[in-house]
DNA sequence: TCTCTAGGGTAACAGCGTTAGCCACACTAG
DNA sequence: CTAGTGTGGCTAACGCTGTTACCCTAGAGA
C-alpha cells in the first residue's frame, strides 16, 4: 500500500509532479511531455502510469500546488498590510511573473475541479473577497482586472513602450473608489 | 499566378481558412486539424501547404478576421451611443460569448504579429481607445478588465451562481469615475 | 508542340498521450 | 520455507498530430 502524502498523491507520485514542475518552468508547456517527465526521472513514460491515471492529472497536481503557492504569498502580502488590495494586486503579477509556464497553466483552460486538490482554488480565493470586504462583485471586477492584466502582459499583448504600472494603478485605483 | 483577396490570401486559401473557421466554430479547437480542415474542401492535408505555410499561418489568418470583425463590431457599437465605454464592454463581452472558440484563439498566445494581416490589430484597438479619451493607461486597464471577465466566464471560473452582469456593472462604474 | 506551373496525390517521419501485456522484486500468509 | 500477491518497472504498439519529400496530371503560354 503506497503511503499518501498530504497531497493526496504518493510519495512516487510527487516526485513526478515535482520533476513535471521543474519542466515546466525551465523550458515551458512544450516541454511538459510524459516522455519528458518520465526522462528526468530515469524511467518510461508509461511508467507514470502506474502513480497517475494521465496527464490531465499531472496537470492538475500541478495547478493544485500552484493554488496552494499564490494563497501562501496572497496571506503573506495581506498581513498587516494597510492597503490590502494594492499589496494583493502586486503579490499576483509578482507571482505570475515569476512563474508564467505555471500561471498560464493555472488560468488557460477550464478547470478540472474534480482532479484538484480539495480546498485549494478557494483558500486562494479568500484574501481577495476580505480584502473587497466582501462584495463579491468588487472581488471578481477586481481579479478580472488583475487577471487581464497579467495575462496579456505575459502574452505580450500590450506595446512594448506601454507603462504597465501605470495601468495597473489606474484600474486599482478606480476600484479603491468603489 | 494566383490572384490574391483584400486579406493577402489566395482564392483558395481563402477558403481553406474559411473551413478552418466553421471547424473550429462548430467543433472548437480540438477539432482544428491539418487534416480535418483539408477533409472539408475534399483534399488532403499535405495539400494545403500549397497555399499556406503551415497551421501557424492558418491560425493567424483566422485571428486576423477575428480582429475585423471585432473592428467592425466595435465601430458599430460606439457609433452614436451616448456611454460608448458601455456599449463597448457590451459587444465585446458578445462578441466572446458568440464566438467563444475565435475569442479564445485571439487571446490565448502571444501574437504572431509577423503572419496577421497589417493594421488589423490597431483598427480593433482604436475605438476603446477613443472611448477612454485617448488615455492609454485607462484603456489598457479597462481592455484588462473586460478580457479578464470574458476570459474567466468562458473558462468557468466564476461560481455558477455568480451574477456577472453585476460583476461587469461594479467594474465598468469603477472605470467610469475615472 | 514543348515546357512550365499550379495543385492535387501518397508515403513517411518524429513526436504526442495512452494501452496492453510482460517481468522481477519484495513482502506477507500459511 | 514457500506460495501468492502487489508494486513498479519494461517493450511494443496504436492512433493521432504537423510536416516534408516526392510524384503526377491538367492546363496555359510561347
Amino acid at each position: 500500500m503506497a503511503s499518501s502524502a498530504p497531497s493526496g498523491l504518493t510519495l512516487r507520485a510527487r516526485e513526478i509532479v515535482e520533476a513535471a514542475r521543474g519542466l515546466l518552468e525551465e523550458e515551458g508547456p512544450d516541454a511538459l511531455t510524459m516522455r519528458r517527465v518520465a526522462g528526468r526521472l530515469g524511467i518510461r513514460a508509461p511508467s507514470l502510469y502506474k502513480h497517475l491515471s494521465g496527464k490531465e492529472a499531472l496537470e492538475a497536481a500541478l495547478i493544485s500546488d500552484g493554488f496552494v503557492e499564490l494563497a501562501e504569498v496572497f496571506e503573506a502580502a495581506v498581513r498587516g498590510a494597510e492597503d490590502p488590495l494594492g499589496a494583493l494586486a502586486v503579490a499576483y503579477r509578482d507571482f505570475a511573473l515569476r512563474r508564467p509556464h505555471l500561471y498560464r497553466l493555472m488560468t488557460d483552460r477550464p478547470l478540472r475541479r474534480d482532479l484538484l486538490a480539495p480546498g485549494v482554488e478557494e483558500r486562494a480565493a479568500r484574501p481577495l473577497v476580505e480584502a473587497a470586504g466582501g462584495d463579491q462583485n468588487l472581488a471578481r471586477a477586481a481579479w478580472a482586472f488583475a487577471h487581464g492584466m497579467t495575462i496579456l502582459e505575459l502574452n505580450g499583448r500590450f506595446p512594448p513602450a506601454a507603462d504597465l504600472g501605470a495601468a495597473w494603478r489606474e484600474g486599482l485605483s478606480a476600484f479603491r473608489r468603489s
